[in-house]
DNA sequence: CCTACCGATCGGTAGG
DNA sequence: CCTACCGATCGGTAGG
């Protein structure tokens, strides 16, 4: 029993192992260029060994699309989850979201970026799954601004998915344009757009630089 | 002399069919999973007959990227640049930047948001020749803006490539989320973004409405 | 422009 | 988990 434990242990973290590198492999290379060969070798194993973890090269990659997805909602999910509901978490929200990006946890930038460009226009089931995992993401920030609607701390909105959509199209902007060309500039175009966002709906100035919103980022 | 005509005539028709295949096989693919063989089994030709019209692979994509160039100025740029310079110019452009990615002129969206995304952040001439291609689109809108508000039919702008930026963060996002989602709802969101966004700078409604951005577009 | 070929690498499997 | 192997495809070239 304890051998059986111990084995599936091995098992288990020879999976994570694997697949934290996977994840960063593909937010530079793609999911199509993540191969099985090269992460064997990046991994010190043998090709069929990593294989024999996945069985197939699309089940490794729907392995890395739930890796990333836990890495995303540990890193911007979680940091605003413990923010109270309002206007507060949704600052929360946006301000880790980019830290994120900024930041590099994977490689190549937001991983869902990079893979959602690469799958975006073909049928299935590893564009579906990166299909869900943006939804959920998504659908997290529009409840976050009708939480802080509900409060009254964000007046005058008719279309919360319309705002939803515009301050995610900020910080995906910032992200491409950052990558491209090498530089954290993009982040403050992003910053000041969702400032101009949040203020024309009577966003309190003060939770705003609680979060750092109203100040330059640095680097 | 007229056979050497015939002959030149031949081979630039060749590279013409061939770089029509490939920039729509990109678009999809990416440039990385635009293959020469598949390329030649699409155009009826041979492997080496493909490879020897462009040398190597990164020429090959060196040719798409400029094809792609063209194509884009064509469908998006000229439109814009017979109009006026002002107001209405930057919505013509704007229009038909959404006209262009709806209407699918690329099988794959964007090709640019693909193999931006695809390159943001790999090294190499391919990378720093999508980068030049995007720098240029993105100057001409900042000079279509600055036309405008020269001419007063903008005010109040302090920072004219932070308007830039956010407009061009709305068509990206909408081009991405239509493919994702199989949706035209997308382009719906970055219409009334951009219409908010130039009705907070005075833009006259009447412009607006003679270039469509007044109603909902179709489909 | 073609046929025919090169070495390398792909995803995947047999057998242990 | 490994070695050893499969057929297919990759980018590229020789020779015509």
């Amino acid at each position: 029993m304890q051998q059986l434990d111990g084995r599936r242990a091995r098992g288990d973290e020879s999976r994570r192992a694997v697949l934290a590198r996977a994840v960063d492999i593909a937010s530079v290379n793609g999911l199509e260029g993540l191969t099985i060969g090269r992460l064997a070798a990046e991994v010190s194993a043998s090709k069929s060994g990593v294989a024999a973890l996945f069985g197939t090269k699309e089940q490794l990659q729907l392995a890395a699309v739930e890796t990333a997805r836990g890495i995303f909602t540990a890193s911007v999910i979680d940091p605003a989850r413990i923010q109270p509901r309002g206007l507060r978490r949704v600052c929360a929200l946006l301000r880790s979201w980019i830290d994120y990006s900024a930041g590099r946890v994977f490689e190549g930038g937001c991983f869902f970026f990079a893979v959602s460009a690469e799958f975006d226009s073909r049928p299935g089931v590893v564009h579906d799954a990166i299909l869900r995992a943006v939804d959920e993401r998504d659908a997290f920030l529009v409840s976050s601004i009708g939480h802080a609607v509900d409060q009254g701390e964000l007046v005058g909105i008719t279309d919360t998915p319309q705002l939803a959509f515009e301050l995610t199209a900020l910080i995906e902007a910032s992200n491409s344009y950052s990558l491209l060309r090498r530089s954290a500039e993009p982040y403050e175009f992003a910053r000041r757009g969702i400032v101009s966002r949040l203020q024309a709906y009577g966003a309190d100035t003060t939770v705003l630089a609680k979060t750092g919103f109203m100040d330059p980022l640095p680097g």
